[in-house]
DNA sequence: CATCTATATAGATTGTTGTCTATGTAGAAA
DNA sequence: TTTCTACATAGACAACAATCTATATAGATG
């Protein structure tokens, strides 16, 4: 995953209200107004909110009657942050290793 | 750790420029020039990137002579990264469990 | 001291994000 | 078929973020 990538998808989590949908999400499928519920914005902000999560993989989403139905996606939320982790730690492959130092190695 | 100040530090992760810097000090401590080499952008843009990075302790700074020496802060991005891991996964203190469903569950 | 190197700060600009109000639409119910 | 419920879309706006150029500063060197 590119670096790119990757802050798109961190970019996507770096929001509170995301992030506590998620949350909610963690144990299990809700709908829509459910999640509305516990917040303090407007059924658009929420929309808004879950297209974007939707779209980005962290959320599925399927319809049933009149009501739609959210999932988290645990296996790419994994993902990200087995990301996160390659780049916190240092491995064999990292980019720092053809990194041509000036004579900084103080 | 609150919503917010998680998002807040996922913010300072989404910006490609930033997760690369982290990948290149992941190995060990760098200097500002040596970081700058790798970029395209300017030495304030860098400038500006580190120290929004120093300020939300992601990476520690000391200076050695004229030169800016930076580390990663494992310690602070291995923390992020379980409190992460904490809202992927369903666990017993989790706000999910408070939630009142209207008659959701389909 | 004068100058060079490394880095920081100030201020401007452009693009993005989170939220709102207003409105549209699809499915259920009466 | 009309109405209600649940959700989506459109458009506006204020706040913020990433970058730049220009300039300042701190430490080393001659």
């Amino acid at each position: 995953m590119s670096y790119q990538s990757l802050a798109a998808y961190l970019k996507i989590l770096s929001n509170p209200s995301r992030l506590e949908i998620l949350d909610l999400l963690s144990c299990g499928e809700l709908c829509a107004c459910d999640l509305l519920e516990h917040f303090q914005f407007t059924q658009p902000t929420l929309s808004h909110h879950m297209k974007t999560l939707v779209e980005n993989d962290l959320v599925i989403a399927r319809k049933v009657g009149n009501k739609q139905m959210y999932q988290i996606n645990h296996y790419h939320f994994d993902s990200i942050i087995q990301h996160l982790n390659n780049i916190n730690m240092s491995h064999t492959s990292c980019i720092c290793k053809n990194l041509e130092k000036v004579e900084c190695s103080l």
